[in-house]
DNA sequence: GAATTACGATACGGTAGCGTTTCGTAATCT
DNA sequence: AGATTACGAAACGCTACCGTATCGTAATTC
């Protein structure tokens, strides 16, 4: 749960310093984490004041203070969001590692509210490019950067081949695992799945 | 455009042979677009049937008259749609050939209607399982086998390893396709990055 | 203690879409 | 010709949400 909302943020409106009663920390993140949740559920089109408030059982003035549009209340929610961080394997080899934060990416896709986000605000990306450009850029580079780090870690360690280009390796390791765990709602994917594929591809002479 | 509307389709109510005036197929043809199109720029959530009937040029009336219900609509939009088929490649070797298929499918997947209809349905899979179950079995698994079919041929002929299992090498090629195109109105990919990513993945000693 | 600001609750008129119904007209079957 | 059904257009009451405003109360600063 961290704590943040960092101090640029359009949140702080009027009352920066101001002499009356402050505004409350905790109103704040009760708003942002019902519009993830609604993001999450039902999509962005389906944000409405009412219901933030309603959700978060806030009253409407609250939200109105802090923001005055729709869209600067999501934009906002995403900002907050930065990095649910998935926990990054730290025992075993390379392989295992990566295996570990691979799957969980697959597993997390339709499960998690972190990918019910992504896939929401990609499906909306026509309607608010401002908002999927954000996204991108704030959630979805730094989770690559780990997987990347990852990757690099087993050619330094000498594990994976030294010749792997990594703007190439990333499509090929983190595409299989969108492939694979984006309708498994409805078409479950055996567990052995992704290890199946992560073999052939860093290991093809075992294909 | 070819023809169309299934025989079983609940499309027809009540006036299957009756004896006053026919249905108008052009109707239904408008309606199931009209839905189509608006799933695809807006989502399924923001399919109304005010907003298809004025988009459609049609009448409340001559919807309600063929579906009762929202649900229904999408559903038999959904089913109306069977495969806007790409063209399949027929030229060159099966390498060039899958490569053209694979990367049309990368560059459809923001801008196409039918890549649109696909993100959106899925980012309505919580809140519609069953639209998203159908939506798989009838346009998504289709694709993936002519996809099959490709690969297949270029193991037949020798050009590709015999041992590749196709279960393995389906997420492995098409995966690469959905991270690369997934998210490229916000971060366009370069033209050569597939056709390096496909030579990677099936010609291993060049990577 | 006085001024100031935030809070929840509640109410307002306005808009949009809902599902249904009624109308007059058009097309097809017997 | 007459019966029957589909068509577009328009109106109905209903609900949800909008943005705004007003209230009494709570929390701070001066």
């Amino acid at each position: 749960m961290v704590d943040v909302l960092s101090e640029e943020t359009e949140v702080a409106k009027a009352s920066c310093k101001g002499r009356g009663r402050p505004r409350s920390e905790d109103v704040d993140h009760l708003i942002l984490e019902a519009v993830l949740d609604v993001v999450a559920e039902v999509g962005i089109t389906s944000v409405s004041m009412e219901g933030i408030a309603a959700r978060a059982g806030v009253s409407k003035a609250s939200i109105y203070r802090r923001f005055d549009s729709k869209d600067k209340l999501t934009v906002a929610a995403v900002e907050y969001m930065r990095e649910q961080s998935p926990e990054i394997p730290t025992s075993g080899t390379a392989f295992e590692r990566l295996h570990g934060l691979l799957d969980g990416l697959r597993a997390s896709l339709p499960s998690s509210r972190y990918g019910r986000i992504m896939v929401n605000v990609l499906a909306a990306s026509n309607e608010n490019p401002a908002l999927a450009k954000l996204v991108y850029e704030r959630i979805l580079i730094p989770r690559r950067a780990r997987i990347r780090e990852l990757i690099q870690e087993g050619i330094d360690s000498g594990e994976f081949p030294s010749n792997i280009n990594i703007d190439v390796a990333m499509p090929i390791l983190v595409g299989p695992m969108l492939y694979l765990g984006m309708w498994s709602m409805v078409d479950p994917v055996s567990e052995t799945k992704t290890i199946d594929v992560l073999r052939a591809v860093l290991n093809p002479q075992h294909q």
